[in-house]
DNA sequence: GTCTATACGGTGATAGAC
DNA sequence: GTCTATCACCGTATAGAC
């Protein structure tokens, strides 16, 4: 094994205790301690490669926002499926990645109200553009014959209802479930179906309405 | 003025600067000089009347978690409304509510997240029964002919579509307005009506897939 | 590259005068 | 009740040996 590789291998070991402490406790409740035990070193070696816990921060939140929020465009862009398709792929896709990852919504929540600098920020460095998501704002408007606005609450509405239940777990948990995990995670898959039931419903009977 | 009413002026003083400032950056970005200057007063007046940070933080919490969550419940159990009368009203008042609380969603997902043992405590404290809940979602699945378990589900939607939109704020902000605040604080406005519409259809829809 | 030891600043909390 | 001064601790960051 060469030095090269165990300097990667090290790296890599502190950006996995990074991300699992900073996800769970955020910047703020986040000790480089803390960090250091997890990946199995000391608290020098952290500095020693990130100079500093800001720096060590961003490098997680980056990747972290990167998985959040643009990953999925590509389905809401292509041209070979219908709207309900669209909504079908996007929220079986978009609530697997959190059951995957349980505490990415608190993380990104948390952290981008902190510091809403860091959004902005990201999207210029990213070379995001916003014209993506207006030509999938058009593109629903287009096909379902509704106004590009209320296209735009629809596309809110969907992604709400995929993150809220995992931002909100602790209440929900609590009041409907007893504390009880199992069932919770039962729900949280049984909506992967409701939620895009829901919004394609929500369509259907709006055009009932207009006739 | 009498003693009295100078202790309790100080008093609501610290719990309005508390207030502020927890509801804002949370219990581990909070700082005891902050809510001082934040009142007007020193750090040691705050131990004198609350003892320990931990404490006044509770103070803090318990108000604005009572706040968010079982406010509304009445508005959902009436019997002189309809179901689509109960969705106007409740989305309506609770958006309503945290657009005079625009911090009060990532608030109060940052510290359940952070501590998710408060809201147990505060559930069990405060004497709220999952009984009114249950019969909510009977109410609901009795009058639309739909299962619990979609009752469900669909208050759930109607909740997320009305909270994300404030704790999400930065990045949807960014993303789809250019940061500007003025026209998201009127998406938000109009999403008094949309959200409501959008779930009254969806039930709609719902009935003709059935029929 | 990795460790131990330590410097340094900040933060919650207390003591004690008024 | 309210203030100033101060303590004790903790957390980030660095120095320096190996």
């Amino acid at each position: 094994m060469t030095a090269k590789k165990i300097e990667k291998d090290t790296e890599n070991k502190i950006l996995e205790a990074a991300k699992k402490v900073f996800v769970l406790k955020g910047l703020d409740g986040a000790r480089m301690q803390e960090i250091a035990d997890e990946a199995g070193i000391n608290k020098a070696l952290l500095h020693y490669y990130f100079r500093s816990k800001d720096q060590l921060f961003m490098m997680i939140f980056k990747v972290e926002i990167g998985n959040f929020f643009p990953r999925l465009i590509p389905i809401l862009l292509s041209k070979e499926m219908t709207f309900d398709q669209k909504i079908y792929h996007f929220v079986e896709n978009y609530i697997d990645l959190f059951l995957r990852n349980p505490f990415l919504p608190t993380f990104i929540i948390r952290e981008i109200n902190r510091n809403p600098q860091m959004v902005a920020q990201f999207f210029i460095e990213a070379g995001i553009e916003s014209n993506n998501f207006k030509q999938i704002i058009a593109g629903f408007a287009g096909e379902l014959g509704i106004s590009p606005k209320e296209a735009f609450h629809l596309i809110i509405n969907t992604v709400s209802a995929c993150i809220f239940p995992f931002a909100g777990r602790p209440i929900i948990e609590q009041v409907f479930f007893d504390g009880n995990t199992a069932e919770y995670n039962h729900f949280l898959e049984e909506r992967k179906k409701f939620v895009a039931e829901f919004v394609v419903n929500s369509i259907k009977g709006r055009m009932i309405n207009t006739k």
